[in-house]
DNA sequence: GCTCAATTCCAAAGCGCTTTGGATTTTTAT
DNA sequence: ATAAAAATCCAAAGCGCTTTGGAATTGAGC
């Protein structure tokens, strides 16, 4: 069933179908009842390839996730952004588009996204300290909006990202002002941006209080179990081991956690671990009691959030400024 | 740069364009060539939605997840077995699209996807005991392939498949020739069909034997951490605890370890564990020293191998037989 | 040189929708 | 009753591609 047909049985022109179901003012109220009606009984729906022809719009975001590198950003936090982003898209009527690539044709993905007018427009995920997306989705001129932000990069774009930098000090403040002196860091692999901002945060701690902080405390890598699990066993095979770790995600955390059994230490007596708290919705934190002292933010919201900004920049005029958003993390005591 | 465009420059029609950008023979080998470098200089890339429009394809597979329940299967396994499928839509020129719904919604959006032709094919998750998209998908006269089996549905349909029963048949073997006689169950949500088939593969273990199951040793629940630890913390207080536990994947098979730590046991030693392992990328088991002995099937590669089954089955003919598979998984020994 | 077949190209008709720019009808104001 | 304004409707022109059904050109065979 198509318009065609439809507004054949109707006895009405396609235009007018068509400006009944769109909600165009210039339809009769009674003939806009019979329409859809018909439309309803007859079920149809309007062909999405044509339309998007038609309108120049794909209702669709684009997601490009690089394979190789930043696999465990891919997994981990992923799943759970993308299901948040893609509620945001149902209620607004658009889909997600995601495409996996390697390293190598990341760019091209983009372009060609971009320019067969597949999307509408991006999530960027992952940014690195200076990363070259942002320059060319400005150069493409399709809407985007970045999960996180790239300090090193000077072109205007709109981001959504958590106060890592702020979260990480405070974590440290606590475990500092708790009379621990001996603090490690067990950080994300810090071609991220997020994870240099984590650990400017864990110095900027130490700083304000004229500590020096051991190099052999701070350690970053991809964000995995067995990551958590070993750098913790040679961490306290150190003459002076760390009586405190701020870690950079639960499943580290995890590893973390692993290992002190294994030597026989009691997390919380022996050993004080905080770590960042993604909320993924299926590696739920303290349900009861909390398993860890975190500094949490719902990756889940974020990817809510950043839909909704992005299919905001779509609809607007295309000189819309660049918006902006930095949530604070919370602190949750365990 | 467009078609229209592109033809004027080189002095062709569009359909000479067209024809020799898409491979068709009918076009001297020496303009294809011209074409060929005309549209790489101009950075012509042929409009996607027009040529959905034009074809009749999307060259777009749907994947359809529904919000509540199922949680812990969109986000565990669901990221690796989209890299997958994704991975081979990637090499075949398709893109995936995702969408997340209510519950009740979910029959709603195949039919939209199907009917507004925004996709060519649809992948089905978590399968049920009684699957009723599998109808829905049938009727629709969609091509289709269910990750797992339905085992209460009587209509023809594709899938792949781990052999659960015989996966969880083997550990149980395993654990019972090793003396144990009361080994428990950590099961997944046992409404989803997999979980049904571990289930019978640990029961027939039983069986076979001539043994009893105590029901309080079986528990099934989604896959969390704290449903690990929990049921363990419970299993244990039992008047005859067990003295081996099957796992249903790696997350609760880690509570299962918080909590035999927390009580003192020492896993291999005062309590075997057995879990199956889906060799999630972020997560992996025993990179050097494998953490836990498992039964383990990679799900990415399940999902690179769904996709290219329904790639198929859209390129073929509308009547081709429904296509089946079966994967045995690998006793990994911890 | 001529016929017939093979090769190479193209005009035009879709694909199914939206939207423009009126045309027609109804309502309101005089 | 009549002109002006408002409300409804519609024919036709796209959107940018593919594909059909020839037309024009080239080559082969004699």
């Amino acid at each position: 069933m198509n318009l065609k047909e439809l507004s054949g049985h109707l006895g009405l022109s396609q235009t007018t179908v068509s400006r009944a179901l769109n909600g165009y003012s210039d339809v009769k109220a009674s003939t806009r009842v019979r329409v859809v009606a018909a439309a309803k009984e007859h079920n149809y729906l309007p062909n999405s390839r044509a339309k998007a022809l038609a309108t120049g719009r794909a209702m669709s975001i684009g997601h490009v996730i690089p394979r190789t590198a930043q696999h465990e950003l891919v997994n981990t936090i992923f799943a759970d952004f993308i299901a948040g982003a893609s509620e945001t898209y149902s209620a607004r009527g658009y889909d997600l588009r995601m495409v996996t690539v390697n390293d190598a044709d990341e760019f091209a993905t983009y372009e060609r996204l971009a320019n067969t007018g597949a999307v509408d427009g991006f999530v960027l995920h992952g940014p690195s300290h200076d990363d070259k997306r942002i320059k060319l989705l400005n150069d493409l001129n399709v809407p985007f909006v970045v999960h996180g932000r790239s300090s090193n990069c000077d072109q205007p774009y709109s981001w959504l990202d958590v106060n890592n930098r702020s979260a990480f000090k405070r974590a440290t403040d606590l475990l500092l002002d708790l009379g621990h002196t001996r603090v490690a860091l067990l950080n994300g692999d810090e071609s991220m941006d997020f994870a240099i901002r984590r650990r400017k945060g864990f110095t900027l701690a130490h700083e304000q209080r004229g500590l020096e902080i051991d190099p052999s405390l701070m350690h970053n890598n991809e964000m995995s179990e067995p990551y958590g699990f070993e750098t913790t066993l040679q961490l306290m095979a150190l003459d002076a081991p760390p009586t405190a770790i701020v870690a950079s995600a639960l499943i580290p955390a995890l590893g973390i956690q692993r290992a002190a059994h294994e030597l026989g230490l009691k997390i919380g007596r022996d050993l004080s671990v905080i770590c960042f708290d993604d909320a993924l919705s299926y590696f739920p934190n303290g349900s009861g009691a909390p398993l860890f002292t975190s500094i949490r933010s719902s990756v889940r919201d974020a990817g809510r959030r950043c839909g909704a900004l992005l299919i905001d920049r779509i609809e607007a005029a295309d000189d819309a400024p660049v918006v902006t958003e930095l949530w604070e993390a919370e602190l949750v005591v365990g």
